[in-house]
RNA sequence: GGAAGCAUAGCUCAGCUGGGAUGAGCGCUCGCCUGACUAGCGGGAGGCCAAGGGUUCGAGCCCCUUUGCUUCCACCA
């Protein structure tokens, strides 16, 4: 079947239709196969009541590229796709729909609830999958999985019982951060701190007379930024060695509004130089104070609800939300007189990263994973390289964020989420942490248990990821075979909450890293650099950019032009750009095949390319070899950019306008046709090998190609899609060193010749000609000797191409049309021939350029020149170079210092020539 | 208070372990509808690589200092 390509580039249709193929023909399906290296990827599941944001399109991009790469390669690459339930974050937008509707989750109950937010799931989850797929993601769908599925119930039911037992999972009152708005407790890494405005209220207590009343004169001052905290005040404490306060130890003040008696205590936390150097301690509601609490014996006393308003322990401001109450407490003291004065300042703020709220310290009951233990395989693995994170930098934020570990607060009071496993015997309250609720309690006999009301952390789930996906706790095929994954890619951003904690649950219950590599990137901003957000109202949907310029082009912007880690800027400019290029890509293909339609193409003896075939050949496998380098050390946009400069600057701009006559010619003699095959040969060749390099990052356009290609043309290299085709592969036989660097010299004279006629505004003219010399030697010669820059190429851009024989006389048959014309009109008496096998160049002698001109230009030639013969003399003649360079380097020098060694030669020669006046014309 | 990153063409950014800045895209400018492509072709202008020191035969790249911007971490009330 021979299929044509349409007249322009369209991404619509074409990428789904693609799509939908891929799968049917199950290309993205993995399974374990020993006879085959795996490599696998995880995806960082996606919310399910997410959208497809930039930052997910980078993501996925970068994965899909390495794992096609690698499916070329010919490794069993496996991308585990699945989502996640996202509990805190699902559950408020559940909650938000309900309050649309005037439902209160109280009143709708636990039961209800989750059944709204199963139906929810069944809705929206797949949302983000389809969209993946527009992406073009070539995820194994077959094993897409979900965190709260059966398997990774029984995943994270597992850990928790197995690190309970092992003592790592305990149940405690310790101080945690609560949201007020959210109702739960979350960790420390989901905490964000702002910076605020706020106030310094410095206030004052009484101190206590030996007689157990209130001193009157005598006061104790400190500073506060949360003065309705002072409801829960339980010391005062001041700096052991302050002398200021030595005669207050031991004393007691009286804690205002309250009536409390609370002693004064000493504890080296106090800086002496912070304002008067007394801090009041209020153990529930500080991280600080608690500690202190705990060195002094303190009582806690919590005057905070859930819902941050002032409880029955807050006298009579019970009931007061926690900012009126501040407002109150300040207006009461200050009547007092006990309020000294108010300063403005600015501090950090903790707040909640998903609610923005102000959170509460507060001592809570909460189940923790007991860090100190678990963390150590975690660091040591990154330190000693068993997981490397790229780029390297980032192993500083993740050793500082390891080295000040803390708990990890795991429990959640939400309902949407994994129920912990803890059951609490209803009448004696022992706690049986366990798979499921036990028959009967160990310590009393009763038979009625009460599950945790509690769920755990979203990011608990998430930290199993790598394995539970691949059938742990089951010990199966998959999981032997496919673990460890090879790359885990994700943003900077999840470091904390998610990279670090897969890292030591790898290692603790599988006894092995769950990734080789980390691959990190930054933030997709907006063309100002902010932050793509809601309430700004920037982002840019990628979906839109997709059904506007096709996910090729917006992979490819995403791709490009950034380095790894670092944030990036996205533009339109840049889009369209891309869609430009998947054009140009799409109509050099559809050149080609024009011309190879009904023509048998046959692969050539080598003697039978010409030099500009070898020429491009020996680049395009230069380009494998940078490529397949670059990809493999994750230098995702470096290898695009150089098949992008290949495509569009040596293969279209001068290959094929290199080739173009040979293409025309009438194919009246068996040189001709040989010559013509040849072009065909290379241009297909050249072709299929750059759109497999470009497949990764641009699937569906090479793929469309690709696949027409098979049938135009004669053979077919018998591979049914570029999915699942051979990646290229470097081979020392086509490197031509020869013909690149001669091409090299007639692109830079063809280039001198563009200059100057451009510079002379030469009127064009596509027929004038000029030839300068009788043979190969000679044209490279006069190539060299800049000859050429004394006239100007007429024509456009074409590299026209011409053979002919010593003396100008034509070898038999190989006239063009195009040079007959010209001997017709009468150019070529006054033009010199020249053979370059596979080019010829065509000249007006009469367009000669300012002799001024060229003398200034060979002068500055000259003076570049010196400078580098400075420079590579400098080198190879320094004892140190020369004794620790590679002798590959040495040698490179040497033929440098040849090369310009001669060139000045020719230069100051020539140089010469015109200053004397002679040689003004060739 | 710690730590990291950035500072290269008008704009946004690449420049891998130190060895010629023919850097990329966009923009600007001049000339072209050349038988794939105006989503194109050809030419051009535009950079003392933030400042100042140092190491080196040689520094955009390494070291130190300074300035400006960004980000992360941190319990200073």
């Amino acid at each position: 079947m021979s299929r044509e390509l349409a007249k322009t580039y369209d991404p619509k249709g074409l990428e789904d239709r693609l799509y939908q193929k891929w799968l049917e023909k199950k290309y993205f399906h993995a399974e374990v196969d020993h006879s085959r290296t795996p490599f696998t990827i995880v995806i960082p599941p996606p919310n399910i009541t997410g959208q497809l944001h930039m930052g997910h399109a980078l993501d996925n991009t970068m994965q899909d590229i390495l794992i096609r790469f690698k499916r070329m390669q010919g490794y069993n690459a496996l991308w585990q796709p699945g989502t996640d339930h996202a509990s805190i974050a699902t559950e408020v937008k559940i909650i938000e729909t309900m309050k649309a509707e005037g439902i209160d989750k109280h009143d709708l109950g636990r039961e209800k609830f989750l059944e709204r937010a199963w139906a929810w799931k069944k809705e929206y989850g797949g949302r983000i999958v389809s969209q993946l797929k527009k992406l073009g993601s070539s995820c194994d769908w077959d094993r897409e999985r979900f965190t709260m599925d059966e398997g990774c119930n029984r995943a994270v039911t597992e850990v928790f019982v197995k690190m309970h037992k092992k003592g790592y999972i305990y149940k405690g009152a310790r101080m945690i951060n609560w949201c007020p708005v959210c109702n739960t407790s979350i960790s420390d890494a989901e905490v964000e701190y702002q910076e605020q405005a706020g106030h310094l209220w410095h206030i004052k207590y009484p101190v206590m007379n030996e007689d157990g009343t209130p001193s009157t004169t005598e006061f104790l001052t400190f500073a506060t930024t949360r003065p309705e905290t002072m409801l829960g005040d339980t010391a005062v404490a001041v700096h052991p060695e302050d002398e200021r306060y030595s005669h207050l130890i031991g004393k007691s003040v009286m804690l205002p509004i309250m009536n409390r008696v609370i002693p004064v205590v000493t504890d080296t936390y106090v800086d002496r130089e912070f304002g008067t150097g007394v801090v009041k301690i209020t153990p529930a509601h500080d991280p600080n104070d608690f500690e202190v609490g705990k060195r002094h014996n303190l009582p806690v006393i919590n005057v905070m609800n859930d819902d941050a308003t002032v409880n029955e322990n807050g006298g009579k401001y019970c009931g007061m939300d926690r900012y009126a109450a501040r407002k109150a407490i300040v207006e009461e003291l200050s009547q007092q007189g006990l309020l000294v004065k108010i300063e403005d300042y600015s501090h950090n703020v903790g707040t909640h990263d998903r609610c923005k709220t102000t959170v509460e310290p507060l001592v809570k009951e909460q189940w923790f994973v007991k860090m100190e233990e678990l963390i150590k395989p975690a660091v040591e693995a990154v330190k000693n390289g068993d997981v490397e994170l790229v780029p390297k930098r980032l192993e500083k934020i993740y050793f500082n964020w390891t080295d000040n570990i803390r708990d990890w607060c795991i429990s959640r009071q939400l309902w949407w989420g994994h129920r912990i496993p803890a059951y609490y015997c209803d009448q004696c309250g022992e706690t049986v942490v366990a798979a499921q609720a036990p028959a009967v309690c160990p310590k009393c006999g009763c038979a009625h248990f009460t599950q945790d009301p509690d769920t755990l952390d979203t990011w608990f789930s998430s930290a199993l990821w790598p394995f539970e996906t691949l059938g742990w706790p089951e010990q199966t095929e998959d999981l032997q075979y496919f673990y460890p994954t090879d790359v885990l890619v994700t943003g900077y951003d999840i470091i904390f909450f998610w990279v670090i904690r897969m890292i030591f649950s790898g290692y603790e219950q599988m006894g092995e890293k769950p990734f080789k590599t980390v691959l990190f990137h930054g933030l997709v901003r907006d063309s100002q650099g902010r932050k793509m957000s809601k309430s700004l109202g920037n982002g840019i949907d990628p979906l839109e950019i997709i059904d506007k310029y096709g996910a090729d082009a917006l992979r490819l912007t995403l791709i490009t032009g950034n380095a790894p880690g670092n944030d990036m800027r996205f533009y339109y400019e840049r889009v369209e750009n891309s869609r430009n290029f998947a054009n140009k890509v799409w109509n050099a293909s559809r050149f080609i095949m024009m011309n190879m339609e009904g023509k048998e193409v046959t692969e050539p003896e080598v003697s039978g390319l010409q030099p500009v075939d070898r020429w491009i050949l020996s680049k395009l496998n230069t380009l494998i070899k940078d490529v397949t380098g670059n990809m493999e050390s994750f230098e995702l946009g470096i290898a695009v950019q150089k098949v992008y400069d290949f495509i569009w600057d040596e293969f279209c701009d001068w290959y094929i306008e290199m080739v173009k006559p040979r293409l025309y010619g009438t194919g009246e003699t068996e040189i001709d046709r040989a010559s013509q095959n040849a072009a065909l040969w290379t241009l297909r060749t050249v072709l299929i090998d750059a759109l497999k390099l470009l497949h990764p990052y641009m699937p569906f356009i090479t793929e469309e190609i690709f696949c027409t290609l098979q049938s135009i043309g004669g053979e077919s290299s018998g591979e049914e899609s570029i999915v699942i085709s051979r990646w290229p592969e470097y081979t020392a036989e086509r490197s031509y060193g020869k013909e690149e660097k001669d091409i090299e010299i007639i692109k830079e004279a063809v280039r001198g010749i563009r200059n100057v006629r451009s510079e002379m505004n030469v009127a064009p003219s596509k027929k004038t000609a000029v030839v300068v010399a009788s043979d190969r030697e000679d044209i490279l010669a006069t190539f060299r000797e800049g000859k050429l820059f004394f006239a100007s190429l007429a024509g456009a851009n074409q590299v026209d191409m011409l053979c002919r024989k010593e003396g100008g006389a034509a070898r038999e048959g190989s006239l063009s049309g195009e040079e007959k014309e010209l001997q017709e009109a009468g150019i070529a008496k006054d033009s010199v021939s020249v053979v370059i096998p596979g080019a010829t160049l065509y000249i007006p002698l009469a367009d000669l350029v300012d002799i001024e001109q060229e003398i200034q230009r060979l002068e500055k030639e000259q003076k570049r020149l010196e400078g580098e013969l400075t420079r590579v003399n400098g080198m190879l003649s320094n004892e140190r170079f020369m004794a620790k360079a590679p002798e590959e380097k040495v040698a490179q020098e040497r033929e440098k210092l040849a090369k310009y060694t001669q060139m000045m030669e020719q230069v100051s020669q020539r140089l010469g020539q015109l200053k004397e006046g002679r040689l003004e014309t060739v």
